[in-house]
DNA sequence: TAGATTGTTAATCGATTAACAATC
DNA sequence: TAGATTGTTAATCGATTAACAATC
């Protein structure tokens, strides 16, 4: 029953994340032009998935095909958009102005999903007065007042990992109801806000785990084909 | 059956989710040396799911506990370490050197899960020749010799979605076997390669889905002690 | 000892897949 | 019409939870 123990195990994606996916594929395809229709064995095709699952998630979104055409592509993506949010501003807050917080204060990528960075802020008095994206990093006591202002839904928190606790703590008293944590730490929060941990383990994690599948599936075809190295190996 | 009909429901993590979790929420614990011991319980409360869970992933870990007592966290800790490779150093190289590239390449926290940048790269003249985070970017057409000379498992992306695909392919044709997407859009690649793709549209889409959640339930809960309000509402 | 907590078996639940009739 | 592809129902599979005996 354990991991190392079953090395072929497919990782499962989540229904955002696979909707997230048929997003990205289905607008790039409209982009370059090729394709107003797709079937749903096309999309599956993408994932290596069933594209039994592809016309449940699409059903689930709320989208129709026809027989023998398949969907509209131009249908299926405004669907998604609708159903994330994505057509919806969403305001946000980064704190933690270090080369992560930077990176996302001017990445102008956010706006294709409706998010709106509108304040900046830092602890440290010599980044404060800077300008980053347009907007000028705030020291951290001005967070509550930016926050009762603007409406702010989400707090990016890209602060080193012992300041995440208390900023995050900082951030909920101001009225934030959302954590968005790129610290390599957990945070707790109280009932009623919620969080999620953006860990880059995570992904490190699935990609050695991966990797080793892979290793493990060459080396049997290897030996398979020379038996005799198994016999070395040994 | 559609998504926004069950506001409710969980959003599921993953069991490499999950073990990165327990493995932060126990090592930070260790760090401030309250509780040599823990117990499947107190892990449980972190992310609000049942004990039995967490005690079936941990022995699919490999740890055993002790009734009346519960594991031991260092125990735990170093288990997961090595079932997530952590110990186990992975090599990997950057492509693309803008912001968030730039933040990568001098992030020191990759090493405590055994990631060690050994490569930055960029198509763009002006920045080749460029010093960030101790190395210096070197042009593309450079990549072959060091991911052959190096043994570099994982090409990180951060790159501009319209070239993704085309860079992907050129870490594939130089032996990479794992792609570490950060470009908002999708890449494809040949059997026997592992993709992974951190779209941020994700986190986003979780966050305004738990964030409608949230609203609904409150929105109920305000409803149900002054009922009054669902007439005016309506 | 009594009681808390583990590990495991059985039951449930939900998500994926298979099968197939409906339909353009 | 024939055939491809959808939408849906039923079957399967796996993951989570409940129950409980084992044990320190």
């Amino acid at each position: 029953m354990s991991l190392s123990d079953q090395p072929r195990q497919r990782l499962k994606h989540t229904l955002l994340e696979r909707l997230v996916h048929y997003y990205h594929f289905l607008s790039d395809r409209l982009e370059q032009g090729n394709g107003e229709t797709v079937t749903s064995t096309e999309i599956a095709a993408l994932v290596n998935m069933d594209d039994t699952l592809v016309r449940k998630d699409l059903a689930a979104v709320g989208v129709r095909g026809l027989p023998r055409v398949g969907f509209k592509a131009a249908e299926v993506v405004s669907a998604i958009r609708e159903l994330l949010a994505f057509d919806h501003k969403t305001r946000a807050i980064i704190i933690g102005m270090g080369r992560l917080g930077g990176a996302f204060a001017s990445y102008a990528g956010f706006a294709r999903y409706g998010l709106e960075v509108c304040g900046l802020f830092d602890s440290d008095p010599i980044k404060v007065g800077l300008m980053s994206g347009g907007l000028v990093v705030l020291p951290i006591n001005r967070l509550p007042l930016v926050v009762g202002g603007k409406g702010v839904g989400i707090a990016m928190l890209t602060v080193p990992p012992e300041a995440a606790q208390e900023v995050a703590d900082l951030a909920v008293s101001a009225g934030i109801k959302a954590i968005w944590n790129f610290a390599s730490t957990n945070v707790t929060v109280p009932e009623g806000v919620c969080v999620r941990h953006e860990h880059i383990a995570v992904g490190l994690a699935e990609l050695s785990y991966n990797l080793r599948c892979l290793d493990l599936a060459s080396g049997l075809r290897e030996a398979a084909q020379s038996p005799e190295n198994l016999l070395q190996n040994s």
